[in-house]
DNA sequence: TGTACATCAGTGAACGCGCGTTCACTGATGTAC
DNA sequence: TGTACATCAGTGAACGCGCGTTCACTGATGTAC
């Protein structure tokens, strides 16, 4: 390898390990990162991180892009991590990855799906890998369409509710609106239990949550299944 | 009125004030609610807030409190509104109610239902108020099976569900764990709907947000209705 | 009704802290000839 | 292969800022006699 090689391995082995650091701070400040901490940590002075990121906002987009691929990653191996006609399975494959990555890395999971950071907003790159856990539901319910695995009488929707999601069928062609509409509960239902279990709103209530989500996970996909 | 009865009165008046001027502050800090900004508003010195309260953190718990209240009353007056047998519309009355709170004081609701303050430990006073929004929905329920109106074979849940939802049965007697089970699912898609909805997830693919929200919640009452 | 005293809201200065960011710098590493 | 120069990671000091909380104080308002 080049000497120039070496120099940016070097380099993206330290933009990792900034990431790394930053990560375990999120649990502690919450979205509050604060770059001195972070630099504290490596052991660095705080101006040495801009040689890596210009300002903490761009710290944090690269931590929210990290963490929207990672939860699009597994959710889309644990949905290819089944028979394809197995389409409750795979859903709750997916939910329970969803799930797990949450559990394994609260604050990774509420910089994403928790209340906006105030002040902070969030620039063009990360509603691609946004988008990646999603349209994995979205391509399970295509599947499910295709093999003709789902509800064949589905809820007429509201002409306003019809509209929007037509556009969603540029992403999934030939899913019926009207499946799209029932996906979305069950989305809602998936990160709304994720959002509830995190925040706190079981406790004292619910011990069993790996099986209390699963019944609710079972209930979700239902709706949607022949 | 007595001299006393006046400066008890001042006194009261000045703790709204504050907390109002607070909840505005919400708005753009998010739960990063800074006293001296609150006290700059008022034109006081930061100091004078420590006459009412003894410490920030006392602050924000005043304000979780009082938002647990205000969406609690919310929905406690719309499950009110109708006539106890008409269970869909009193459902729908209540997620309309939440929602429509949760789009006027969007911080507010992140406060109590976002990802929890860093830092910040909830204490007792707090969890009383908490309550009030779900036990409404758990009457809603108990007026449902009193009346026959429930769905007769809700489905069998495993052993460790049923064990956790019988402490419910402590609140709603005779209610059955599967029935609490189910609405505990129409619970969490009402409030991960409005979350969703507040975090921007919905931004540019649902429009008619309203429209959506009310199909979503007919869908989520559903499986509970006979 | 008038006076002495107690209560209490609000002031202003200070403490000790942490923050993001800039900037001129040092010194090691890599590149061009 | 050796030398002059360019690149770049990391330093250390500084700027200007905001924060929560404490404390001794002033002065107005209320209470007791």
């Amino acid at each position: 390898m080049s000497a120039a090689g070496v120099r940016a391995r070097v380099r993206a082995e330290m933009t990792e390990e900034i990431k790394t650091i930053a990560r375990r701070h999120l649990a502690s400040d919450g979205a509050n990162l604060s770059l001195r901490a972070v630099a504290r940590d490596l052991g660095m002075v705080s101006s040495a991180i801009y040689r890596y990121f210009p300002s903490r906002d761009e710290l944090l987009t690269a931590l929210i892009i990290d963490a929207y691929n990672a939860v699009g990653e597994a959710v889309e191996q644990a949905s290819a991590s089944l028979p394809r006609e197995q389409l409750e399975k795979r859903w709750l494959a997916i939910c329970h990855a969803v799930r797990d990555w949450a559990l394994e890395r609260p604050y990774e999971y509420g910089l994403i799906y928790g209340t906006p950071v105030p002040g902070y907003k969030a620039p063009q790159d990360t509603l691609a890998p946004a988008t990646r856990s999603t349209f994995a539901i979205l391509r399970l319910l295509a599947d499910g369409h295709e093999l003709g695995l789902l509800v064949q009488k589905p809820p007429k929707l509201p002409a306003a509710v019809a509209q929007d999601l037509k556009a969603v069928q540029q992403v999934a062609p030939g899913l019926p609106e009207s499946i799209v509409a029932l996906g979305a509960g069950a989305w809602t239902l998936l990160f709304g239990a994720v959002s509830f279990e995190l925040n706190g709103q079981f406790d004292n209530v619910i011990h069993e949550r790996r099986a209390f989500y699963d019944f609710q996970m079972r209930q979700a996909i239902r709706p949607l299944l022949r």
